[in-house]
DNA sequence: GTGCACAATAGTGTCGACACTTTGGTCTGG
DNA sequence: CCAGACCAAAGTGTCGACACTATTGTGCAC
């Protein structure tokens, strides 16, 4: 998709800026200094604030700022189960009504991922990670649930970029995925439901493995 | 200065102006109108455009200003069908969370109900309904999905309002509601979630039957 | 009467200015 | 040395003004 004209608003480019953690979570982020970095106006600074706050991603306290919200482990743990009742239909939806030119798509992407994790390229792996849910989501041709999806990734996407961390988690992701695209390219809804489900199920557990361990949010 | 009232965002107002249909879908909303109707100044409101275009209720395009968004059937089913995926979860949670108070309180809003539906009260019902829905949510302890789902319902506020009308629909809805309650009191996860995703269906199905007749979204 | 160019109007987008709130540091009396 | 009141700096909240855009209405040529 060439964008004609990639005019990001302030709102996309802060967005990206915390999800890339260039403005990690608890930071403190100032209208003025934020209209120098975008070069644009404090209205749009506070509009973008207004915005991702109630995407979950900033705090905004009267009179005393923005910041970037920090997200608990216990937070982070619910997030995953809304994810899996929703991608869990996602799923299922996906094996039913992707095309036979998406389903094909699918194979690609597996076997890129394989590549990644022999390769050892965790920002590669994580990316085509994003792009499948992303397609599966787009398969699924559901645009409410794809976009609630979107949205709890983005609120969790700290901790998600710390779980690319743990040893070994990427063969266990990766066979994961693998099942989902199996049952999805079959057409078998139910399995692909079922898939989805074992691997989100997956990704809490190593959440709760760190919440007993105390470890930070 | 004039510290008189202003216990209430203008945001919220302006919510519960639009989820009365104060303002109707495809309404235009103006600026300085609303500053005057709320006694704030046009950047409380922007704001508010901004709040509540992130929620799904209102439309705010580049210069053509804001109206409040038109749900189409079709997408109203969407909505409907991501709450059977998160509320069959609540359901389910709730059977296992509640306490005893709750239970008796859930039994007394049953009873409320029957009443209701006895005396033709439509009103009251939907006023029960809601408060049972917004409960079970609250007694499943799961704050992310709490949140996605009143959002869910607000989205489609008005297509509950005309479902209302459907004659007949009371007794149904009622009925419904009673096995989601008798399943949440004995404490059977399974049959809520079943008693919960067989309601939501109920209602998909009625916005199945409006969008084949072709009535306007 | 019809289509087109153009002007008037309503409404939005943005910037600057200033007052208010919060916070952290400093001064003073005991 | 400490507690509490005062003060200065940083940052946010809000209003007014003005430029810009879209839309509606008007007049003109044909």
């Amino acid at each position: 998709m060439t964008r004609a004209a990639p005019k990001k608003t302030v709102t996309e480019r802060l967005r990206d800026d915390i999800l890339a953690a260039t403005f990690p979570p608890g930071e403190r982020l100032i209208e003025l200094q934020l209209t120098e970095r975008y070069a644009v106006g404090r209205a749009a600074v506070r509009a973008a604030f207004v915005e991702l706050a109630t995407e979950g991603l900033v705090v905004h306290e009267s009179n005393r700022g923005a910041t970037v919200r920090r997200v608990t482990i216990a937070e982070a743990i619910e997030i995953i189960d809304a994810r899996t009742a929703l991608e869990g239909l996602v799923a299922r939806l996906a094996a039913v009504r992707a095309t036979k030119a998406e389903r094909t798509e699918l194979r690609t992407l597996i076997t890129s991922m394989v590549a990644a994790v022999k390769a050892g390229d965790q920002k590669g792996y994580g990316n085509l990670n994003r792009t499948l849910h992303r397609r599966l989501r787009e398969m699924s041709r559901h645009r409410v649930i794809d976009e609630l999806v979107a949205n709890l990734r983005n609120r969790a996407a700290y901790q998600q970029f710390r779980l690319a961390a743990v040893p070994g988690r990427s063969e266990t992701s990766l066979k994961e995925h693998r099942a989902i695209v199996r049952a999805v390219v079959a057409g078998d809804g139910d399995a692909a439901e079922a898939a989805m489900r074992r691997h989100l199920d997956s990704v809490a557990d190593v959440l709760r493995r760190w919440e007993e361990l105390g470890l930070p949010g």
